[in-house]
DNA sequence: CTGAAAGCGCTTACAG
DNA sequence: CTGAAAGCGCTTACAG
């Protein structure tokens, strides 16, 4: 490929001097830069972004380590931190890490091995995440997004109130006119399984409202699924179920529905998240919805802050969910005819 | 950070014998090499991909440009590419292009700008987007994965075989009884939604099949909802609807659900890519199911090729589809009962 | 305004 | 087996 030798010599300028005319850095007379940038266009000369950026210390990337792209979350968080980014013109390089601690840490490392100007990540475990998450935050901007490791206070995070979250959708339930309520979720492995299952207990309690016995896994799909039948399998169901994901709960929509279980007719589903799978399933999902665009923005901010300044404290940042209604949690009377005559 | 010239000093060697030692090449003690490895971990050295890049010409990472990660097709494309790529140690750099002809072309020339070895691309326009997608894969070897460009017997590409795959679609319906049908799809715009239109008449031709008037949009959820509404307002409803992907699919699930139209029960319909979204709608959706890993595997594999040698012809591949039943084209008989009485 | 030179961190012929 | 040196492509003080 041609390099700004090539074009510095078919100008007949120094490379130095092609250098500054490109970049438009230093004092360069009008007449030699348009030579300079006349002869680059000809030549298609781009310049060579590893060499810059060995010479600068960073080139403009940034990496993200999520534990699975393929989730319709973590998608469409990706989605929106590759838009903030791309305006501060800075690309986005992504690992999954498939929620696997010798993977997370591989892709954490390869991430720091080229020097990226900073990391996003959605630590894998709780606990077991952590080490490797501080040792990468010493090397370079890491902000915590969405998930966090334990005793975290020198590190980073933004993500949202899962307590709150989950204090809106049993709320929202409990005005529906639910008595019994029941927690399908994940488990403690992750952050956000602790809030969101923490979060249920503590409100219930303070709602005065009757809990079964919760359902934990993971964020699967195929959880909710299998979830809905040993619901059904229960002595009663109960009124509505908090589910710890839109996965989750439209796996738990999609069992209901083949073993002839009526939402919102016979129980009430709420999920978590604000994909696009709330609007994709029948009925559409009552979901608490997380603000991705402003996750993204915040965290964004963050890491910008973590770069000027590396010794800046980790602030956590907690964004407020908002209840997103659907069909699930609609009036509790049956509106499949076929499963329960009214 | 410590660069190799600490870990040198440090273990009282030369630079070259610490990256020898270190990265297992040419002829090394054995005592050195121990010596060079503990000194590396005990300064917590990691090297510098950007060095090892600039002098090896490139480093082990590869850009893939989609339309939209946040559709779930493509995030679960990423997700397999990412998978397959990992293994060759190899690294995924992701870029949005939001289907947009200038994004497009400025997020590859800032992967080629890297040197990534080699690129991925979903061009965003059968047509227009052909002279960005050309002059790249001029600089460096390029996959087309998905949609193709026009005239590009010269580039490689990897997709499936959408003609055969709306075929597949449409016999399973006539089977179904249906005699009248309409395509819900995509504007000309991108090879797959020429394909994929262009199959459904040739098909509905050779099958003896009546078709409605086409609805052409985008590949959006929404589109389909409109669509549906649309749909309900003509005189008759077809006996079936072919979707040109998934997100249509579901969006016209939605919108006949919102007007009471049953589905199997009034119409069929099919959608296409397979993603999970599938499973996740009520009635469950038949649909054409795209080889998403072995689409990666292939993609992958043409990639090698072109990066083994660079004048190597740009192969052709299509994969074949399968048809996966869910219930939208179940037995034509109301599944619910309150919509039309049997 | 322009050029020669140093140096970012690394690997690999080339000598020894 | 080991070291000195060149060079990947670039930018930026330093002179002039």
């Amino acid at each position: 490929m041609v390099s700004l030798r090539d074009v510095a010599d078919a100008a007949g300028v120094s490379i130095a001097t092609a250098s500054r005319a490109l970049g438009g850095k230093g004092r360069v007379s009008e007449a030699t830069t348009r030579l300079v940038r006349e002869t680059a266009d000809r030549l298609g000369y781009q310049v060579n972004a590893l060499g810059k950026a060995l010479r600068e210390g960073s080139d403009g990337v940034v990496g993200i380590v999520v534990p699975m792209v393929s989730n319709p979350f973590y998608a469409a968080l990706v989605h929106e931190f590759e838009d903030q980014l791309s305006r501060l013109n800075l690309k986005l390089l992504i690992a999954d890490s498939h929620g696997e601690l010798d993977r997370e840490l591989e892709r954490l490392e390869a991430l720091a091995g080229r020097r990226v100007r900073g990391i996003f990540a959605v630590p894998a475990y709780f606990d077991r995440s952590r080490p490797a998450i501080s040792k990468i935050a010493r090397q370079l901007p890491l902000v915590q997004v969405d998930r966090r490791v334990e005793d975290d206070s020198a590190l980073a995070f933004v993500g949202v109130d899962n307590a709150d979250g989950i204090g809106q959708a049993l709320r929202h339930v409990a005005e529906q006119g639910a008595g019994t309520v029941v927690f399908v979720g994940a488990d403690d492995r992750t952050s956000v399984g602790r809030e969101r299952r923490r979060a249920f207990e503590t409100v219930v309690e303070q709602l005065g409202l009757a809990a079964q016995e919760p359902i934990i896994d993971r964020y699967l799909f195929e959880f909710g699924l299998s979830a809905a039948e040993r619901l059904r399998d229960r002595p009663t169901l109960p009124d509505a179920v908090i589910a710890g994901d839109d996965l989750i709960a439209t796996g738990l929509l999609a069992g209901f529905a083949r073993h002839g279980v009526s939402v919102p007719g016979d129980v009430l589903i709420t999920g978590f998240d604000g994909t696009i799978l709330a609007d994709i399933c029948n009925p559409t999902l009552t979901t608490v919805q997380q603000p991705m665009a402003t996750i993204a923005e915040a965290g964004v901010e963050e890491l910008l802050r973590k770069i000027d300044d590396t010794g800046a404290a980790g602030a956590h940042v907690r964004l407020p969910t908002t209840l997103r209604r659907g069909d699930s949690t609609g009036a509790r009377v049956t509106s499949s005819a076929s499963h329960s005559a009214t």
